[in-house]
DNA sequence: GATGAATGAGGTTTCATTCAT
DNA sequence: AATGAATGAAACCTCATTCAT
């Protein structure tokens, strides 16, 4: 029987992600030392080297569990709606929402540059991204075969573009906090409901 | 008297920058040491020192090299072509062909990370951005001017999203290099052809 | 759980004293490296830097060190001694003995030296050595009242001329070992034995 | 034939001790860069290189023309009085009046630091110092068979005395500028006026 | 399980010195 | 004779990691 419950054991790997998030969030992976990480969690360094037998493990998990969590939203919506134009409306809405959390767009661009040197990083980021894109382009080949969207497009390239959207606005935001949401969804909207969509398939858009 | 030409020191500050970019573009900014620096530049410490202050400085230098680049390629065009259609296809041309550059593109997004820890690079990030933001959000407000463009869409909503095209590939293509830039350009230009220009402005796009 | 003792604490900051002050005795402040204390010590590097934050800090704590031993040593004195001739000779005595630290003389012209361009030192110089004066210049002064020196003097020359015995010999001694202290304080004894102290309060002298 | 005149070599020499001077009186012999005595100098490394093969000679130099400074000073005032108290007198003058020249007192005290590490400028100052001290105790013996001065005193201890009395103020007023000189002078004479000189050989003092 | 003092390789930067011009 | 760009060893300091307690 072990001494400590496995809940235990994953709160404090939880306690250990969240608190080296905010570390990579303010001073990115390199230069945030264990130390910091250490303090941020209110832990002792051999502590955290129970939990992770390297620094690398942590950036490891980090991109682990924000590409989990990417999936997870995608499946909750498929599962709960049906309809390709609903389906991607409410991705678009989950994850335009995501981009509130700061510190998670942070991170995720310091995953981008980590990944540029990182084998194993950029393996799961390069899976993380396919897989979105597989999922965007699924939708699209559904509504292209139900007439929904124009056959003559490439529904990979499509799908590469929606991801763009959303990588493009978390770069943006970054840099520049004021940005809009709002006007910015309604342009994508308004270039997506015209050749994209056939005819008056969308309404108001 | 060995005092050495204007050309030759503008020679070395490339040379080293070069090197930079090399090795920035393969292992990062902080995973990058000055001894690599130097090695890739076949110069000693003392040497780069002579050009640049610090590390910092070379990394400040990149940011700079770049946005001026980018802002040079706009104003090109600009002043070669007149009509907002020739000047978005060129810019759109020439922007995407940037992305061959593979190595510009790891740095560009090493910068990205820079940019979240630290305030100098941010700021240039934010100029730059801006700069090309505005630019385009320019040439949208002279097209809906002149009745080519949807009077509705927020220029400024529609540039963020032009840009977003491009940053977000540059991601992309890092990620997995064989993504065609082709097909995408395409789904770029149907989607904007459709709402985006309004009437028969646009034949084929 | 192996959080140590502050004696223990304490231990380590003086071991790192004691080591770099037989360092700097023997090449100076600057010609010491962290390594030569490191070896000195048997301490690595990073063992130091928890105890000193950096070389300065060392130095500092040196300076500091000094200080406070030389305080104590005429606070001792006067704690002990009531007549103000007893507490002359008793210091004197203390003083000259210290002299035969010939590693704490090199330390303390080493000092000198660094108090010229280290503000921080310099200060810390000053206030030691204007401790001293004062803790003399009172002596004289309750002296002079006492009718058992001569009124015409300025106590605090008197007290300066007192200081720069001792510091005289201290680099005396540094440039030759030989020199000896006996003879050196009779002579010292013998000129203030003169017209400083009024008529036959001193006898031999 | 040489194709600069021998003067243009001294005062080439003359030019980067000068320099050499001022920026160790700033920051000492080791906290100085040759780039910096460059620069003081207004020459370059290469010319700097020609006069002194190193940064050490430069140091030895500087130590050698302080020594000739004080050796010459003393043999005039010898050449000109003939009596014992006019030479000590003009000799206290002049000494003294050295304490003016602020960086010259730096660049001493930083000589007697480097003497504790340097073999070389050690022997160079330790033969400066006992110079003056010989010749001191040369005046004190002619003295005391004159029967001006107590016969019982060692003469070699008075002379280390007198030498104290420069060298601590020396020290003193580079930790305080405000210190006057006159009132320690008097201080002095008085101390060395009563027990010294015999009966009244000395009349005011 | 946890602590935190200790390790030591390695990073950035400096600077005495050289040498082609 | 003079220049100053270049060298490269070595300095100070950091920090991922270990391990005795």
């Amino acid at each position: 029987m072990p001494k400590v419950t496995e809940a235990h054991l994953e709160a404090r790997r939880k306690q250990i992600l969240d608190a080296a998030g905010a570390c990579f969030s303010q001073k990115g992976f390199h230069q945030t030392t264990m130390q910091d990480i250490c303090a941020q969690a209110e832990l002792s360094p051999g502590a955290v080297y129970r939990y992770f037998s390297a620094k690398e493990e942590i950036i490891a998990a980090m991109v682990d569990e924000r590409r989990r969590e990417g999936i997870a939203l995608i499946q909750a919506v498929k599962r709960e709606r049906h309809d390709t134009l609903d389906v991607l409306d409410e991705i678009a809405e989950v994850f335009f929402n995501r981009l509130e959390d700061v510190q998670g767009c942070a991170v995720d661009i310091e995953l981008w540059s980590e990944s540029q040197s990182n084998r194993r990083v950029k393996e799961l980021m390069r899976r993380d991204a396919s897989d979105v894109t597989e999922a965007f382009t699924a939708i699209i080949q559904h509504a292209q075969k139900h007439g929904e969207v124009n056959p003559d497009l490439d529904p990979l390239a499509v799908a590469q573009v929606m991801n763009s959207s959303f990588y493009g606005l978390i770069l943006q935001k970054s840099l520049d906090t004021d940005i809009e949401i709002g006007p910015y969804v309604q342009a994508i909207k308004a270039m997506m409901g015209g050749t994209f969509w056939l005819k008056g398939a969308r309404k108001g858009a």
